[in-house]
DNA sequence: ATAACACATGAACAATCGTTCACATGTTCA
DNA sequence: TGAACATGTGAACGATTGTTCATGTGTTAT
C-alpha cells in the first residue's frame, strides 16, 4: 500500500470514473478466491489430470502411470484440485477414484483453448 | 520423470482405460501454454485490474490510484497480462489507456464467479 | 495380528512470482 | 533544447509453489 499516489493531470475528469470503476468492483475477498482458483489451473500437471478426468474417472495409480509422476506428486495435486472443489472422489477397496465435480471445469478450460488458439483475431 | 512407476493391481483393467485418455489428452505445448494462461489469472491485483476494465478503458495511473498501488507495480501486472493478450492498449499523448483485449475474459472470470458461488451444490 | 497395497501428508529444497526501488523511455509544452 | 510528466523496465528481495523423500493412514487378505 502507499501513502501518497501519484495521479495523471485529467484528474478532474478521470476521478469520476475512478469512483464509478472501484463502485463496480466485487468484494475484495471474493476476488481474492476468484485468484486462487484460476492459481489451481495455473500448473500443467493438474491441467493434464483435469483432461484425464474428462474422460472418465480414474484412479491415483492410473493417473500417476499416466502422468509419468510419482504417487506423492500426483496425491499432492489430487488435494488441491479437492481443497478447490474441481474433482470429487469415491473409495473403493484400497482403490480411490477421482471424478470431476463440477461442469464449470469444462467451460473454463474450453474458453482457455478458445483464447489460445484464436490469438489476437478478435477484438472485443 | 520416474523410471520405474508403481501400479495398481487392477492394471490390465485399467492399461486400456489408461491408453485411452492419453490419446484424448492436448498436446503436451498447448496444456503448457494453457496453464500460463491461468497463471496470469492467479493473483488478485490482475484480477481486479481486469474487473476494471470491464467497465472501461483506464489509463495507467488510474490503474495505480485505484488499486492502492505504485505505477510500476501496476505496469509490470499490466505486461503480464498484454503478453497472454487480454488487454490492449491505446497510446494518446503522455497516457496509456488499457482496454479488454478479449471476449474470453468475461467468460471465464464469470464461470469462476459461478463456481465460487455455487460451490458445493452442482453434481456434473 | 501381520503383511501388502493404495493413497495421504509433513518437511525441505529449488524454482517461480509479485512487489519495490532506481532508472530508462517517450511524449508534451515552453 | 530542456523540464515535466506518464509509463516501461531491470535487478533484487521476500514469499509462494511443485516436487521429492520419508513416513503415516486406511483397507484387504492371509
Amino acid at each position: 500500500m502507499i501513502g501518497e499516489t501519484p495521479r495523471c493531470e485529467y484528474l478532474h475528469a478521470h476521478d469520476e470514473l475512478v469512483e464509478r470503476v472501484r463502485r463496480a468492483q466485487p468484494d475484495e475477498d471474493l476476488l481474492y478466491d476468484l485468484a486462487e482458483l484460476y492459481k489451481v489451473f495455473g500448473d500443467s500437471t493438474r491441467i493434464r489430470i483435469l483432461y484425464a478426468l474428462f474422460e472418465s474417472e480414474v484412479c491415483v495409480c492410473d493417473l500417476a502411470q499416466l502422468l509419468g509422476m510419482t504417487q506423492s506428486a500426483v496425491s499432492h495435486q489430487l488435494r488441491v484440485l479437492k481443497n478447490a472443489k474441481l474433482v470429487a472422489y469415491r473409495r473403493e477397496g484400497k482403490t480411490v477414484f477421482y471424478s470431476l465435480a463440477d461442469g464449470h471445469v469444462r467451460t473454463i478450460l474450453g474458453q482457455g483453448m478458445e483464447h489460445l488458439c484464436e490469438e489476437g483475431e478478435e477484438r472485443i
